[in-house]
DNA sequence: TTGAAAGCGCTAACAT
DNA sequence: ATGTTAGCGCTTTCAA
């Protein structure tokens, strides 16, 4: 085991413990000579620093913590992915913890982090259960960034730090398009409306019909939890219909996925008789034939400003620091959308 | 912030330091009235103990350390969500770093791993670069994990616990199937031989071939470092030559899906004209038409094993502590080998 | 069963 | 510029 201490160090350098501290961290008020007696010997007896004793002391971890809903999910691998990149730059490294989505063990997880006097945590919660904790943290001076969640009441000291995605502007973006193309009756197939994100895109859809003064009683808004095998169900169900939309945009791969098996059952062609737009630019999407046009954001981007909102307060600049970035969704057009057929 | 430290307790309950302690944890020698005078002034005050002074004197953190070249790639981010999981069960907290395979980079993080006190460490190596750091590691008490890497040479201290998979089994599987089904020329398109795995998988091959009496003169086997690029030209050029391959074992997606667009643009039909066997059942395996006949080992399992490894470790029982463990490859028997066309 | 006291390894006043 | 000393919050002998 390692049990060289600095207390080691000082005596084979022949010096006292403070020098040595001294000498080993950026060395303010250090002779050369000592500074070279303390490295030398540091070296030779192969003495590490014990970070424990060092943060007990300082009252810092150098530790941050990540809470995900589930990290095996190349989502949110990405995004962790990035964070860490950019944190263990900073020096810091990355706990991570996956909940699984249960509201009492991301709490519980985030409750821990704190005991574990981690110096700060990036949060992506996977529901709003925990609000009041994310508050409760913010409150008590925890420094906290959350992903893509919107504190819907409170202000001031309620409010938590957040990167957002403009999922509101894509969904504009991809409604504004296939509106332009012709479409009339376009089905939006998304997940829990009450998060952020779709409650966003939802917003952003509607915001462009009434623009556009069209009747969204045309459009349909189909909102569901269970994504892939509902999607396939409902899709069939929804195309079979009177009145069935030309365009359906679907989140993720998937709905997605069950999109495209559904038209498949139907015989329909993509997009000559139906267009399809994914929401998220993922694998399927853009190997698929036709290739699928998708709203696409950055995850690499959400992680490093994650990252970087959290170095902020970690610095303690918290006064000065930045207290939301909000990230860029682009329409990556393919193959998989056309004028409607005439019917 | 939170200050409430174990003397507030104390001084709270009108009890001493120690018996607080006690109380706190596991409580031996307490009594029923301290008991609950402790806990009902812990929980009033709001008192959360401090993880590192906890360490420092434990000289346990609770922590866990993961070295992954890229978490953000799927197959890792599954080995480490599962080997979370499980440690997380046993309180421990996992602190990953991604190493981007730099060597350099590996080798500080392990070391880093050890200066702050972590009790253990999960490695993935990206390559073979840094063997010394982990023998070091092992021979200096710390309890090391790695995956699927074999030391090729030392012995005794010089090797290190470890989980396996038995990709040699699996590629025997695949190679016995396809020489069953009728072919004799068989491309292997694997990775970096010098790896584990891939040398594995070649000698699995090999053995087949000797076993059967089967000249492996016929077999192609194709060995390159850029997969995906290199897999579709490369393809091309193996297809197109004379006495071209009737099946294609390709490892990962990326290879996998090179050289489904070398048969397509050569319009050759899979499996009629060529028959093809995916090394890793991924996502592209499973939904290509026609699905793709894969070897599949579990990522969960990996974690699982590397975790439970790991445990054995960190309890203690170190003699009893079991070295490897060698996980099995399946074949998924699907639509896209067949006998070969006569020729 | 309880309390007093030592000390984990380090940093940071403070004194020299 | 260097050394001495006092803790950080906790666990754990050791006495009582």
């Amino acid at each position: 085991m390692n049990v060289i201490t600095i207390r080691d160090v000082a005596q084979a350098a022949g010096l006292s413990l403070s020098s040595v501290s001294r000498a080993l961290n950026g060395g303010k008020n250090v002779s050369a000579r000592v500074a070279r007696d303390v490295v030398a010997a540091a070296d030779r007896l192969g003495y590490q620093p014990d970070f424990l004793a060092r943060s007990l002391r300082t009252r810092t971890s150098g530790m941050v913590g990540c809470l995900v809903s589930d990290i095996s999910n190349p989502l949110n691998a990405t995004i962790v992915q990035a964070a860490e990149a950019r944190l263990r730059e900073a020096g810091y490294m990355l706990v991570v913890v996956s909940t699984g989505n249960d509201p009492a063990r991301e709490r519980a997880a985030a409750l821990e982090f704190r005991g574990r006097r981690l110096d700060g945590m990036l949060v992506s919660p996977g529901s709003d259960a925990n609000e009041k904790t994310w508050r409760e943290l913010v409150a008590g001076g925890t420094a906290v960034v959350i992903l893509d969640r919107d504190p819907l009441e409170g202000d001031g000291d309620n409010r938590w730090p957040a990167v957002l995605v403009d999922h509101r502007a894509g969904a504009k973006a991809a409604t504004r398009y296939l509106i332009g193309l012709g479409h009339r009756r376009i089905a939006l197939l998304t997940a829990d409306e009450r998060m952020r994100p779709s409650r966003e895109r939802i917003a952003g859809f509607r915001e462009v019909f009434a623009e556009m003064g069209i009747d969204p009683a045309g459009a349909r808004l189909c909102i569901q939890a269970s994504p892939m095998d509902f999607a396939h169900g409902h899709t069939l169900a929804i195309l079979r219909a009177d009145g069935a939309p030309t365009a359906i945009v679907a989140l993720g791969t998937r709905i997605l996925a069950g999109v495209l098996r559904a038209a498949r059952d139907l015989g329909l062609s993509v997009p000559r008789d139906l267009s399809v737009l994914s929401v998220g630019d993922t694998d399927l999407a853009a190997v698929h034939t036709p290739a699928i046009t998708a709203l696409r954001w950055s995850l690499e981007d959400i992680g490093r400003a994650a990252a970087e909102l959290l170095l902020q307060r970690l610095r303690g600049d918290v006064g000065q620091a930045q207290h939301r970035a909000l990230l860029p969704v682009d329409l990556v057009l393919r193959d998989s959308c056309a004028p409607p057929a005439r019917s």
